[in-house]
DNA sequence: GGTCAAAGCTTGAGATGGTGAAGCACCTGG
DNA sequence: CCAGGTGCTTCACCATCTCAAGCTTTGACC
């Protein structure tokens, strides 16, 4: 295996097909670790989100979802201890979602328990990690339309 | 940007944000193009996942979640006309679910309208797909936790 | 044949995730 | 000051998900 010469360039259909199960698969191992530490997928996905201080309505745009679903997350989050809302200097009507010490600790314990992705990481060679990496930093501002615009 | 001549390989923690903003965007086009034809995400997957006939249960098992929450499901989908259940020969327990053809041109159409991700494809070379294909080849039966068992 | 454990599916309760409309507090421009 | 827009919350409503319980059927064992 590795070099093998086969030069057929796969479909749409067959990069599609591929790109879901990766995908899901991923998002399974997540959602398993982040369950393990009695939290859903969304709750973590959120955790991840506010690593650095964000208003909710930025939150809601990260995670695209509705602002008012957020509301519910972060109120979930909050009575767990692993974020608190904190009042925006210059805006009153803004809430930011800081996260806490616990919150933090317990995100790196959920990515760090990520098993089976971690090792779908070590069965890659130098090389593919490298293409990997290059190919997704490629693809993600078409995919997820963005096409210049930062922040 | 594009041609940095970087050798350096990324690390796991970088890997995993780069593939969770791809898998993320993927499953975002993918719900949209759901949503457009009044589908929620988890009925398209589900939609998906009955190409070929599939007893309940197994269904249960590719969509990762517990059997009764299927039944609601599939409920849902036979009420859209979308797929039907028909008894299993040989065992009057099972169900088996069975996409209508309907069913099979609604799903062409999401998979087709999926804009986001086809410019993601048309944005690749064919090195680049080769690559991709191989690297999801490899690395999804560890991902999946399966390790050789087939079917 | 009869009995019983197990398998496949459904149902119900309860919590979460998601949208849309309405409401309140606040900011901003006139 | 006032009008309109913005940010967040609340509410109603449905989909999704899990667990526990139930029903039918199967298969193995006596």
């Amino acid at each position: 295996m590795g070099s093998t010469a086969t030069t057929t360039v796969p479909t749409n259909a067959e990069l599609m097909e591929a790109l879901a199960a990766v995908g899901a698969a991923y998002f399974q191992d997540f959602a398993a670790a982040a369950a393990r530490h009695g939290l859903s997928s969304s709750q973590a996905k959120a955790l991840g989100a506010v690593q650095e201080p964000v208003p909710m309505r930025a939150l809601a745009g990260r995670l695209g979802c509705d602002a008012s679903n957020v509301t519910g997350i972060v109120d979930r989050l909050e009575s767990l201890g692993l974020a608190h809302r904190e009042a925006a200097a210059g805006d009153r009507r803004v809430k930011i979602v800081v996260i806490t010490a616990e919150g933090r600790e317990i995100l790196n314990h959920i990515r760090g328990e990520m098993a089976r992705t971690h090792q779908a990481f070590e069965a890659m060679t130098d090389e593919q990690r490298i293409a990997l990496h290059s190919i997704c930093g490629q693809v993600l501002p078409v995919l997820a339309g963005r096409t210049g615009t930062p922040q």
